[in-house]
DNA sequence: GAAATAAGTCTACAGCCGTAGAATTGCAAG
DNA sequence: CTTGCAATTCTACGGCTGTAGACTTATTTC
């Protein structure tokens, strides 16, 4: 032993538990909801009871609230390298309609948020986290007029496509060739990237 | 007496007590979605006991359903005349964006929707009637290439507006000039109503 | 080995949930 | 007025919720 002791050694890793209780609600959060997420079945999923959630979180708000700093801390759709690849429109749309692919962090966080519409303070918290993560990223990448409404509305329309296809589950899209829908994408993502508010041009649009 | 009495008259009154319930049911859902609303709570809202929900719809997911069909049943967006209107895409965005005015019953279908995500039972409910309404609506509106497809986008963009500003509270969005949020939103919408996906014209066929 | 402390579990509490069956009320017709 | 039935309420069940305090166990330090 005395092998390893970073920061004073720890007896049953708490460190190790507390990030199997992350982990497990996570999965708990994404597939249920903050409301319809259980303290005690997240605790299972991390092999400790329930208790320990409250130990290590203080309470299951808290908890949610760092699984989702966590999950939106952690793009893969909405990074500075999509948005400044040379097609955007065409990569944002691929990264929102491929859900198999490792875009999971990303849509993750939605879903979390599509699953917990019902609860006020879970809007909230990932109101925070949207704005100060994915919101944030999009906005400093956009050029132009009413850059915060362009970008809210491409969140929207990311989160939408989520609700839709994953939530509510519209054949019309669950069945669709995932090629088509990232061709109609394009253009709809486009018209927002540019910045081509019907007409009023002002200055040319240099960006993407 | 025997002023009125269409089909028995009611001693008291059966049908002013469904009808009850199933608006305090509405008003309910829409505010708390599936799991979050209480059948005691919107039998207090009808001013009845809780046992009267089941009595008259069966079990609380029945009631959903009928609560769900009649609020889809009556939209104000996605009518006939809107999507006959001159400028479409135009009308549609205000209807998505003008969410104070008149919009309310189409908005409520996708309010309840939305907050009800944690629901698999809901979700399932919900799909059928967006399918059967506003989809069938819209679907039937379109022309060209890919129309089941263009027609779950827009439905999608209108739900992931309804979740991002109602819902989620974005303040970029909750904020915004409702005119620049419709100019905005026009050129989206025009551009999945027109069959422009990208390049591929190869022949008309009328759609679906 | 004994003492100290961190990690984890047990038990319990109010409070809510949807719903079932029995009992009760109110109205209208005989 | 009484009878009958529809409309409604009462009581209750089993099960779930988040969380608090006391208790137990394991590991480390002296």
């Amino acid at each position: 032993m005395a092998a390893e002791r970073e920061t004073t050694a720890r007896r049953r890793n708490a460190e190790a538990t507390r990030a199997a209780i992350l982990k497990s609600a996570r999965a708990a959060f994404v597939k249920s909801g903050y409301d319809g997420a259980g303290v005690r079945e997240i605790a299972a999923g991390a092999g400790v009871t329930a208790m320990m959630v409250n130990r290590y979180f203080g309470s299951k708000e808290k908890l949610f609230a760092e699984v989702v700093a966590q999950t939106m801390a952690e793009p893969t759709i909405l990074t500075r390298e999509n948005l400044s690849a040379p097609d955007v429109a065409r990569t944002l749309a691929r990264g929102m309609v491929e859900v198999t692919g490792r875009a999971a962090a990303t849509l993750d966080g939605f879903q979390i948020m599509q699953k917990s519409g019902a609860s006020a303070r879970a809007a909230e918290i990932g109101r925070a986290q949207i704005e100060k993560q994915h919101f944030r990223t999009l906005a400093d990448a956009l050029t132009g007029e009413h850059v915060a409404e362009r970008a809210g509305l491409i969140l929207s329309i990311a989160a939408g496509l989520q609700q839709m296809r994953q939530g509510v589950g519209l054949r019309s899209l669950t069945r669709a060739d995932p090629e088509v829908l990232v061709a109609l994408l394009t253009p709809v993502l486009q018209a927002l990237l540019e910045d081509n508010s019907e007409r009023k041009q002002g200055g040319r649009r240099r960006g993407m």
